[in-house]
DNA sequence: ATAGGGTTAG
């Protein structure tokens, strides 16, 4: 007997206080020198590799053992594939381990049921839960709160879908619904069940193996006659869940803050806010105080309710007690805040943190984009490669918004090289995002390419697609993509209708426009918002039924906005109907005195009709209340670089050369039938500086920069920032037929389509 | 055994 023996039976009697590998592996080095070690003292160091998640040495002596494994040896191995994600073998030596007649104790089944809810496979847990009420487990406290997190999550899973892992491409195929309840009353596992689970592969077909669990354990019959959960409503799931979910939790003689977690986030996790805060209540009456994890739980509560208030007082709790230093408080304050739009508060907190996750970067990021703040989320997303934080598919579909937004194609190309290398871009969100990014920076055909090879839709992607269509005034594209949703079984939300109404408004299609309308209210009882109404409004306007538009304006059940009498206000211009764009300029003013367009707007208008005096009278008024005007511009984007113009612009370094190229075209133009509308020229000058003011419009300069600087055949998309202008366009359409190429222009995020003369919209601006 | 982040918006 020396020291070193000593040291190995005090460290034998308590396996747990091995701490490290180099430890267990001198103690298991140890045994085997001295002696030739029992299958239990073999199973104790198995125990100690399995408590320090070391899979491989666990493996190697369980796979020495001499058959049957004990029961320790089976319950380390299943936990040590469970916190390796190997779920499908954990629960494959589960049921070996019932095969090979041992009984499953308390301590297995946190493992087994963590497995199931990972692997979302609803009726393998439910048997589970059969077996651990059959074996009187249905009290140990460890037991009980992994059964609670089971069903929160089952609960949470997508609608359509308590998704099996055997619906998935991993087995293939999905499984006959069996019969239940066959060996009803026995209390012996069946006998036979040994023979059928010995012909299963370890890596087989759990599928197999889950069926026969599922006969064996029919104690707990979950649905009524044989209807799959699939089938079941999203309220009968809800009832079903929170039911088993909470008489669990009843059921349960003991309960730990761990337990109040559990039911708390599930219920929050589930729209059930108002019964997750009562039980952080009642918590505190049975003594227990909230903890980061009811904290980090309750935080996304008021971050959707845009409780500011509420979500301080929960920081100042965090503060209080410590946790404010938690990445996970952390990240839901930084997201909290976000919701509340105070993203300098999440930066605050951000910058606070000792350090970052993922997740946290994840959420600031959003935080910026969401707000609107692109260039920011741009430079924290960029911080994040650099801190070597690997972006996620969260990351990408967080940050891809703001390469839309700032239209910066090369940028988001970038990004998507970069999804693609990672191999995001079978991901639903990303996906929609990369259509929507495409779509946005002009390319509609590239987004429609995304959106094909796409697997899955959901009414995100839909839309988002059906919103490209809209903007680039392919209304036919757009209305039978919302068609073929419809009858896809996808319900069209707010938004969705807001991108068909688009589409029609763009197209000029009044009745189809009604028609989507009335479905919207009638069909799907979707209230309409100011943007419905402002999609109508200007589709009555371009198509010239101005005092439809007024009547439909004024019958709003909500306050018209100044941009809804905007939109109106600009038809008007273009129908040049004088006497209705002083009524709508009238009401434009009340609601919106600070509208500087709509002050250019009449003031254009009394222009276009020589009223040079009510003009003038309106720019005195203008500059009396300091309001000044932005120039209009526009840009180009060549090789990755900007080229800006305004009108009359003769900065730029190849002016002379431009202006060359213009002339030329002009004349061309000029020949092939363009004559050029100087009535919409705004100022009371001779007929010949009418003439010079039009040519020099900045939407010119960038196309015709276009034309003398890519090569023949190239598409040319400019960015114009102008407000609609009838000769432009029709000087555009000129363009596009003499230099053969398309033209894109986008105005007011919307995109005009010139190709061989013609426009996409139509001449429906 | 429990917790945090994501796509569409004239």
């Amino acid at each position: 007997m020396n020291t070193t023996q000593n040291l190995c039976k005090t460290l034998l009697q308590n396996p747990s206080s091995v701490k490290s590998k180099s430890q267990a592996k001198q103690l298991h080095a140890q045994i085997l020198r001295t002696s030739l070690p029992s299958p239990s003292l073999l199973s104790t160091i198995l125990s100690i590799y399995s408590n320090l998640n070391l899979l491989h040495d666990s493996l190697l002596i369980f796979n020495s053992l001499p058959s049957p494994p004990t029961t320790l040896a089976w319950k380390s191995i299943i936990r040590c594939y469970t916190s390796h994600g190997l779920f499908l073998h954990s629960l494959s030596f589960f049921i070996q381990m019932l095969a090979s007649g041992k009984y499953p104790d308390h301590n297995v089944f946190p493992s087994v049921l963590k497995s199931c809810t990972l692997m979302k496979d609803l009726r393998f847990g439910e048997s589970v839960h059969g077996c651990i009420i059959r074996l009187g487990m249905g009290f140990d406290l460890y037991t009980c709160n992994a059964l609670m997190n089971m069903y929160s999550k089952f609960w949470s899973l997508e609608e359509g879908g308590v998704q099996r892992f055997c619906d998935s491409k991993m087995l293939g195929g999905i499984p006959e619904p069996r019969e239940i309840g066959k060996c009803s009353n026995s209390h012996d596992l069946p006998c036979e069940l040994d023979e059928r689970v010995a012909g299963i592969d370890q890596n087989g077909d759990l599928n197999q193996m889950s069926n026969i669990l599922y006969q064996v354990n029919t104690y707990k019959k979950v649905f009524d006659e044989g209807k799959t959960s699939d089938v079941y409503s999203k309220k009968e799931k809800e009832s079903y869940y929170l039911g088993s979910l909470r008489k669990v939790f009843e059921m349960m003689p003991k309960r730990d803050i761990v337990s109040w977690n559990t039911v708390i986030s599930g219920n929050a996790q589930n729209g059930m806010h108002e019964d997750a805060l009562m039980m952080v209540r009642e918590m505190g009456n049975a003594d227990l105080r909230p903890d980061s994890f009811t904290l980090s739980s309750v935080l996304p509560i008021f971050a959707e309710y845009v409780n500011l208030l509420k979500g301080k007082e929960i920081h100042g709790y965090a503060i209080r007690n410590g946790y404010d230093a938690d990445v996970f408080i952390g990240s839901s304050l930084i997201d909290m805040y976000a919701k509340c739009t105070r993203v300098d508060d999440s930066c605050r907190v951000f910058y606070m943190l000792p350090q970052h996750d993922g997740i946290s970067w994840n959420s600031i990021i959003a935080g910026c984009v969401q707000n609107g703040m692109f260039d920011e989320g741009l430079k924290f997303f960029q911080q994040m490669l650099i801190a070597k934080i690997k972006p996620n598919h969260v990351s990408f579909s967080s940050i891809m918004p703001a390469c839309a937004h700032l239209t910066t194609l090369h940028l988001g190309k970038q990004l998507h090289g970069y999804i693609i290398r990672s191999r995001f871009d079978g991901n639903v969100f990303i996906a929609s995002a990369l259509v929507d990014m495409y779509a946005k920076c002009g390319n509609i055909r590239t987004a429609r390419w995304i959106f094909d090879k796409m697997e899955l839709y959901d009414m995100v992607s839909w839309t988002a697609m059906i919103m490209g269509y809209a903007l680039h005034g392919h209304a036919y594209d757009a209305i039978s993509l919302f068609k073929r949703m419809e009858v896809e079984g996808v319900k069209p939300n707010y938004v969705a209708f807001m991108a068909v109404l688009t589409a029609c408004s763009h197209a000029g299609l009044v009745d189809e426009a009604w028609k989507y309308f009335n479905s919207m209210t009638q069909d799907y009882r979707i209230i309409p918002g100011l943007e419905h109404y402002a999609a109508v409004a200007d589709l009555l306007g371009r198509v010239g039924r101005l005092e439809e538009a007024y009547e439909f304006i004024s019958d709003m059940h909500i306050e018209p906005t100044g941009s809804v009498w905007s939109t109106l206000l600009a038809a008007c211009r273009v129908h040049k109907n004088i006497e209705l764009a002083e009524k709508v300029s009238k009401k434009l003013f009340t609601v919106d005195p600070q509208n500087i367009g709509a002050y250019v707007l009449l003031s254009n208008i009394y222009s276009a009709a020589g009223r040079w005096k009510d003009a003038r009278k309106l720019r005195i008024a203008m500059r009396d209340k300091g309001m000044k005007k932005k120039p209009a511009c526009s840009w180009i984007e060549i090789k990755n670089k900007v080229h800006a113009f305004v009108a009359g612009d003769k900065s730029h370094p190849y002016y002379d050369r431009i202006n060359e190229a213009l002339k030329v075209l002009l004349e061309q133009m000029e020949r092939e039938g363009y004559v050029l509308d100087t009535t919409e020229v705004l100022h009371d000058v001779e007929e010949e500086q009418k003439r010079y003011l039009l040519c020099s419009h900045s939407e010119r300069l960038a196309i015709t920069f276009g034309i003398i600087s890519t090569p023949a055949g190239t598409t040319i998309r400019v960015t114009k920032n102008l407000r609609v202008c009838v000769d432009c366009h029709t000087a555009t359409k000129f363009i596009s037929k003499i230099v053969g190429r398309e033209i894109v222009v986008r105005d007011n995020s919307r995109f005009h389509h010139f190709k061989d003369g013609k426009c996409s919209c139509g001449d429906f601006w």
